[in-house]
DNA sequence: GCCACTGTTAGCAT
DNA sequence: CATGCTAACAGTGG
Protein backbone atom coordinates (compact mmCIF):
# COMPACT_ATOMS: atom_id res chain seq x y z
CA UNK A 1 0.00 0.00 0.00
CA UNK A 2 2.02 2.61 1.50
CA UNK A 3 4.67 4.66 -0.59
CA UNK A 4 6.96 7.69 -0.35
CA UNK A 5 3.44 9.89 -1.12
CA UNK A 6 1.53 7.87 1.31
CA UNK A 7 4.01 7.65 3.88
CA UNK A 8 4.48 11.68 3.45
CA UNK A 9 0.85 12.39 4.11
CA UNK A 10 1.18 10.56 7.13
CA UNK A 11 4.28 12.45 8.54
CA UNK A 12 3.19 15.49 7.89
CA UNK A 13 -0.44 14.57 9.72
CA UNK A 14 0.99 12.85 12.45
CA UNK A 15 4.23 16.11 13.31
CA UNK A 16 1.43 18.88 13.19
CA UNK A 17 -0.83 16.58 16.04
CA UNK A 18 2.11 14.65 18.16
CA UNK A 19 4.77 17.04 18.47
CA UNK A 20 5.88 17.77 22.08
CA UNK A 21 3.17 15.20 23.40
CA UNK A 22 3.98 13.26 26.25
CA UNK A 23 3.23 9.39 26.50
CA UNK A 24 1.21 7.55 28.53
CA UNK A 25 0.78 4.32 27.52
CA UNK A 26 1.84 1.99 24.91
CA UNK A 27 0.51 -1.00 24.07
CA UNK A 28 2.50 -3.93 22.18
CA UNK A 29 -1.07 -6.45 21.15
CA UNK A 30 0.61 -8.49 18.54
CA UNK A 31 4.36 -8.76 18.89
CA UNK A 32 5.07 -10.98 15.69
CA UNK A 33 4.72 -7.18 14.24
CA UNK A 34 8.45 -6.43 15.45
CA UNK A 35 10.17 -8.71 13.20
CA UNK A 36 13.23 -7.48 12.89
CA UNK A 37 14.56 -7.82 16.58
CA UNK A 38 13.30 -8.31 19.99
CA UNK A 39 10.07 -7.11 20.68
CA UNK A 40 9.66 -3.33 21.56
CA UNK A 41 8.73 -2.74 25.10
CA UNK A 42 6.04 -0.51 25.60
CA UNK A 43 6.75 0.00 29.19
CA UNK A 44 10.02 1.43 27.86
CA UNK A 45 8.95 5.06 26.62
CA UNK A 46 5.86 5.60 28.77
CA UNK A 47 6.63 8.92 30.12
CA UNK A 48 8.60 10.61 26.83
CA UNK A 49 7.73 13.32 24.83
CA UNK A 50 7.95 12.99 21.11
CA UNK A 51 10.35 15.24 19.71
CA UNK A 52 9.74 15.07 15.89
CA UNK A 53 8.71 12.62 13.04
CA UNK A 54 10.46 11.81 9.98
CA UNK A 55 10.39 9.82 6.86
CA UNK A 56 13.59 7.69 5.21
CA UNK A 57 12.27 6.55 2.23
CA UNK A 58 8.68 4.75 2.94
CA UNK A 59 9.43 4.27 6.75
CA UNK A 60 8.17 6.41 9.65
CA UNK A 61 10.19 7.55 12.57
CA UNK A 62 8.71 9.03 15.41
CA UNK A 63 11.66 10.59 17.68
CA UNK A 64 11.43 10.63 21.42
CA UNK A 65 13.03 11.61 24.27
CA UNK A 66 15.51 9.45 26.27
CA UNK A 67 17.27 8.43 22.86
CA UNK A 68 14.57 6.58 21.44
CA UNK A 69 12.57 6.28 17.63
CA UNK A 70 9.56 4.77 17.46
CA UNK A 71 10.14 3.04 13.81
CA UNK A 72 7.61 1.58 11.40
CA UNK A 73 7.23 0.61 8.60
CA UNK A 74 3.75 -0.32 6.95
CA UNK A 75 4.77 -3.19 4.40
CA UNK A 76 1.75 -3.66 1.82
CA UNK A 77 -1.51 -2.92 3.83
CA UNK A 78 0.13 -0.95 7.21
CA UNK A 79 -2.13 1.85 8.47
CA UNK A 80 -0.93 4.18 11.00
CA UNK A 81 -3.78 6.22 12.35
CA UNK A 82 -5.44 9.11 14.69
CA UNK A 83 -8.48 7.76 16.67
CA UNK A 84 -10.61 8.08 19.83
CA UNK A 85 -9.56 5.15 22.25
CA UNK A 86 -13.51 4.06 22.81
CA UNK A 87 -13.52 2.74 18.78
CA UNK A 88 -13.29 -1.04 18.17
CA UNK A 89 -9.87 -2.77 17.51
CA UNK A 90 -9.69 -5.81 15.59
CA UNK A 91 -7.20 -8.49 15.60
CA UNK A 92 -5.33 -6.63 12.63
CA UNK A 93 -4.34 -3.76 15.30
CA UNK A 94 -0.48 -4.93 16.63
CA UNK A 95 0.04 -1.45 18.41
CA UNK A 96 -1.36 1.44 20.22
CA UNK A 97 0.10 4.69 21.85
CA UNK A 98 -1.89 7.18 23.95
CA UNK A 99 -0.53 10.78 25.30
CA UNK A 100 -1.28 13.13 27.96
CA UNK A 101 -4.15 15.40 27.44
CA UNK A 102 -5.09 14.54 24.50
CA UNK A 103 -7.90 12.48 23.17
CA UNK A 104 -6.99 10.15 20.65
CA UNK A 105 -4.58 7.07 20.47
CA UNK A 106 -2.23 5.99 17.63
CA UNK A 107 -2.87 2.61 16.36
CA UNK A 108 -0.51 0.43 14.08
CA UNK A 109 -2.92 -1.90 12.01
CA UNK A 110 -1.59 -4.36 9.22
CA UNK A 111 -3.77 -6.99 7.79
CA UNK A 112 -1.08 -8.82 6.15
CA UNK A 113 1.44 -8.32 8.56
CA UNK A 114 4.45 -7.47 6.13
CA UNK A 115 4.94 -4.12 7.81
CA UNK A 116 7.05 -4.03 11.02
CA UNK A 117 7.56 -2.01 13.92
CA UNK A 118 10.91 -1.68 16.40
CA UNK A 119 12.77 0.56 19.01
CA UNK A 120 15.81 1.79 17.98
CA UNK A 121 18.53 4.39 19.46
CA UNK A 122 17.97 7.84 17.69
CA UNK A 123 21.89 8.30 17.70
CA UNK A 124 21.82 5.02 15.88
CA UNK A 125 19.00 4.74 13.93
CA UNK A 126 20.75 4.49 10.32
CA UNK A 127 21.97 1.02 11.33
CA UNK A 128 18.78 0.13 11.12
CA UNK A 129 18.66 -3.09 8.73
CA UNK A 130 15.33 -1.30 7.11
CA UNK A 131 17.35 1.91 6.37
CA UNK A 132 21.06 1.30 5.87
CA UNK A 133 20.65 0.44 2.18
CA UNK A 134 18.60 2.77 1.17
CA UNK A 135 19.21 4.79 -1.59
CA UNK A 136 18.55 8.92 -1.74
CA UNK A 137 15.28 10.78 -1.66
CA UNK A 138 14.03 10.97 -4.59
CA UNK A 139 12.52 14.60 -3.82
CA UNK A 140 16.22 15.54 -2.52
CA UNK A 141 19.05 14.05 -5.01
CA UNK A 142 20.47 16.28 -7.55
CA UNK A 143 20.70 15.39 -10.88
CA UNK A 144 24.16 14.13 -10.92
CA UNK A 145 23.90 11.98 -8.46
CA UNK A 146 20.34 10.50 -10.02
CA UNK A 147 22.70 9.66 -12.84
CA UNK A 148 25.24 7.84 -11.17
CA UNK A 149 22.35 5.26 -9.73
CA UNK A 150 21.65 4.63 -12.95
CA UNK A 151 24.62 4.19 -14.64
CA UNK A 152 25.30 1.50 -16.31
CA UNK A 153 23.36 -0.87 -14.70
CA UNK A 154 21.69 -4.05 -17.27
CA UNK A 155 18.37 -3.71 -15.53
CA UNK A 156 15.34 -2.65 -17.02
CA UNK A 157 14.05 0.74 -15.60
CA UNK A 158 11.12 -0.56 -13.79
CA UNK A 159 13.73 -2.80 -11.36
CA UNK A 160 15.42 -0.02 -10.79
CA UNK A 161 12.49 2.30 -9.39
CA UNK A 162 11.43 -0.08 -7.24
CA UNK A 163 14.93 -0.96 -5.70
CA UNK A 164 15.36 1.06 -2.56
CA UNK A 165 18.91 1.30 -2.92
CA UNK A 166 18.63 3.35 -5.98
CA UNK A 167 15.85 5.85 -4.76
CA UNK A 168 14.23 5.14 -1.52
CA UNK A 169 10.49 5.32 -1.41
CA UNK A 170 9.12 4.31 -4.98
CA UNK A 171 6.62 1.24 -5.42
CA UNK A 172 4.57 -0.38 -8.19
CA UNK A 173 2.44 2.69 -8.82
CA UNK A 174 4.39 5.68 -8.77
CA UNK A 175 7.27 3.07 -10.84
CA UNK A 176 4.84 3.39 -13.36
CA UNK A 177 3.33 6.49 -13.51
CA UNK A 178 6.52 7.95 -13.16
CA UNK A 179 7.80 5.79 -16.97
CA UNK A 180 4.47 7.05 -18.25
CA UNK A 181 5.22 10.93 -17.52
CA UNK A 182 8.74 10.21 -18.27
CA UNK A 183 7.85 8.11 -21.55
CA UNK A 184 10.36 5.45 -21.30
CA UNK A 185 9.56 1.90 -21.58
CA UNK A 186 9.60 -0.22 -18.51
CA UNK A 187 11.56 -2.53 -19.49
CA UNK A 188 14.50 -0.69 -21.22
CA UNK A 189 18.07 -1.15 -19.99
CA UNK A 190 18.98 1.61 -17.72
CA UNK A 191 22.75 1.65 -19.44
CA UNK A 192 21.36 2.47 -22.93
CA UNK A 193 19.53 5.63 -21.63
CA UNK A 194 20.93 9.21 -23.07
CA UNK A 195 21.49 11.68 -20.97
CA UNK A 196 17.88 13.45 -22.43
CA UNK A 197 16.12 10.31 -21.31
CA UNK A 198 17.35 10.47 -17.50
CA UNK A 199 16.86 14.11 -17.42
CA UNK A 200 12.68 13.28 -18.12
CA UNK A 201 13.29 10.57 -15.37
CA UNK A 202 14.91 12.89 -13.19
CA UNK A 203 11.95 15.59 -13.39
CA UNK A 204 9.15 12.78 -13.89
CA UNK A 205 10.21 12.13 -10.19
CA UNK A 206 10.08 14.82 -8.96
CA UNK A 207 6.73 15.75 -10.55
CA UNK A 208 4.53 12.99 -9.70
CA UNK A 209 5.64 12.45 -6.44
CA UNK A 210 5.19 16.20 -5.66
CA UNK A 211 1.68 15.90 -7.24
CA UNK A 212 0.63 12.32 -5.46
CA UNK A 213 1.71 14.29 -2.06
CA UNK A 214 -0.50 16.87 -2.99
CA UNK A 215 -3.32 14.67 -3.24
CA UNK A 216 -2.65 12.75 -0.34
CA UNK A 217 -1.60 9.47 -1.60
CA UNK A 218 -3.47 6.89 -3.76
CA UNK A 219 -6.47 4.61 -2.35
CA UNK A 220 -6.35 1.41 -4.25
CA UNK A 221 -7.61 -0.66 -1.74
CA UNK A 222 -6.21 -0.41 2.33
CA UNK A 223 -4.55 2.65 2.40
CA UNK A 224 -5.82 5.39 4.68
CA UNK A 225 -3.45 7.96 5.90
CA UNK A 226 -3.01 9.44 9.99
CA UNK A 227 -6.24 10.78 9.84
CA UNK A 228 -8.16 7.50 9.05
CA UNK A 229 -9.20 8.94 5.58
CA UNK A 230 -8.14 7.48 1.91
CA UNK A 231 -6.04 9.45 -0.53
CA UNK A 232 -7.39 11.11 -3.96
CA UNK A 233 -4.33 10.58 -6.37
CA UNK A 234 -5.83 7.37 -7.76
CA UNK A 235 -8.37 9.70 -9.70
CA UNK A 236 -4.66 10.79 -11.89
CA UNK A 237 -3.38 7.51 -12.17
CA UNK A 238 -2.34 7.72 -16.07
CA UNK A 239 -1.68 3.51 -16.58
CA UNK A 240 -1.53 2.02 -13.21
CA UNK A 241 -4.28 -0.60 -12.90
CA UNK A 242 -5.92 0.59 -16.41
CA UNK A 243 -4.96 -2.54 -18.56
CA UNK A 244 -6.93 -2.14 -22.16
CA UNK A 245 -7.70 1.15 -20.87
CA UNK A 246 -7.22 4.25 -23.52
CA UNK A 247 -4.30 6.03 -23.29
CA UNK A 248 -5.11 9.28 -21.81
CA UNK A 249 -2.66 11.03 -24.66
CA UNK A 250 -2.91 8.51 -27.76
CA UNK A 251 -6.22 6.53 -27.00
CA UNK A 252 -3.59 3.45 -27.28
CA UNK A 253 -4.81 0.21 -25.38
CA UNK A 254 -2.94 0.16 -22.00
CA UNK A 255 -0.97 -2.97 -22.07
CA UNK A 256 0.11 -4.64 -18.50
CA UNK A 257 3.13 -7.43 -18.30
CA UNK A 258 5.31 -8.85 -15.54
CA UNK A 259 8.49 -7.44 -14.36
CA UNK A 260 10.09 -8.62 -11.69
CA UNK A 261 6.48 -10.57 -10.54
CA UNK A 262 5.35 -7.11 -10.35
CA UNK A 263 2.17 -5.77 -12.50
CA UNK A 264 3.43 -3.27 -14.60
CA UNK A 265 1.35 -1.04 -16.94
CA UNK A 266 2.24 1.18 -20.17
CA UNK A 267 1.33 2.70 -23.21
CA UNK A 268 2.85 0.94 -25.89
CA UNK A 269 2.81 3.72 -28.28
CA UNK A 270 3.65 7.12 -25.60
CA UNK A 271 6.78 4.62 -23.91
CA UNK A 272 8.14 3.16 -26.93
CA UNK A 273 11.71 3.91 -26.22
CA UNK A 274 13.35 0.67 -27.74
CA UNK A 275 10.44 -0.87 -29.31
CA UNK A 276 10.69 1.76 -32.27
CA UNK A 277 13.19 4.08 -31.71
C1' DG B 1 -13.76 -24.49 -3.18
C1' DC B 2 -9.76 -23.23 -6.05
C1' DC B 3 -6.78 -20.09 -8.20
C1' DA B 4 -4.89 -15.64 -9.18
C1' DC B 5 -4.16 -11.35 -7.58
C1' DT B 6 -2.62 -7.46 -4.30
C1' DG B 7 0.46 -0.91 -2.75
C1' DT B 8 6.81 -4.85 0.11
C1' DT B 9 11.15 -6.69 0.67
C1' DA B 10 14.63 -10.03 2.93
C1' DG B 11 16.90 -13.88 1.66
C1' DC B 12 18.53 -16.94 -1.42
C1' DA B 13 20.08 -19.01 -5.96
C1' DT B 14 22.22 -18.11 -10.12
C1' DC C 1 28.35 -7.41 -7.11
C1' DA C 2 23.98 -7.61 -10.06
C1' DT C 3 19.90 -9.72 -11.06
C1' DG C 4 15.61 -12.20 -10.48
C1' DC C 5 12.51 -15.66 -7.79
C1' DT C 6 10.22 -16.99 -3.58
C1' DA C 7 8.11 -16.70 0.65
C1' DA C 8 6.10 -14.34 4.57
C1' DC C 9 0.51 -13.10 5.30
C1' DA C 10 -4.58 -12.22 4.77
C1' DG C 11 -8.22 -10.93 2.05
C1' DT C 12 -10.84 -10.34 -2.36
C1' DG C 13 -12.73 -11.49 -6.77
C1' DG C 14 -13.45 -14.60 -10.78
Amino acid sequence: MPELPEVETIVRHLSKQLNGLKIISGKLLNSQICKDEKAADPGAIEGFRVKGIRRRGKVILIDLEGNVTILFHLGMTGQLFLTSPCGPIDRHTHFKLSFLSYPYELRFRDVRRFGCLAFVPTDEFLLNRRLKRLGPEPLEVKFPEFVSQFYGRRARLKSLLLDQSVLAGIGNIYADEILFRAKLHPSFPAYLLQKSHLERLWKAVREVLLQAIKYKGSTIRNYVNAENLPGEFQSFHRVYGKENQPCSICETRIERIKIDARSTYFCPHCQDLGIKD
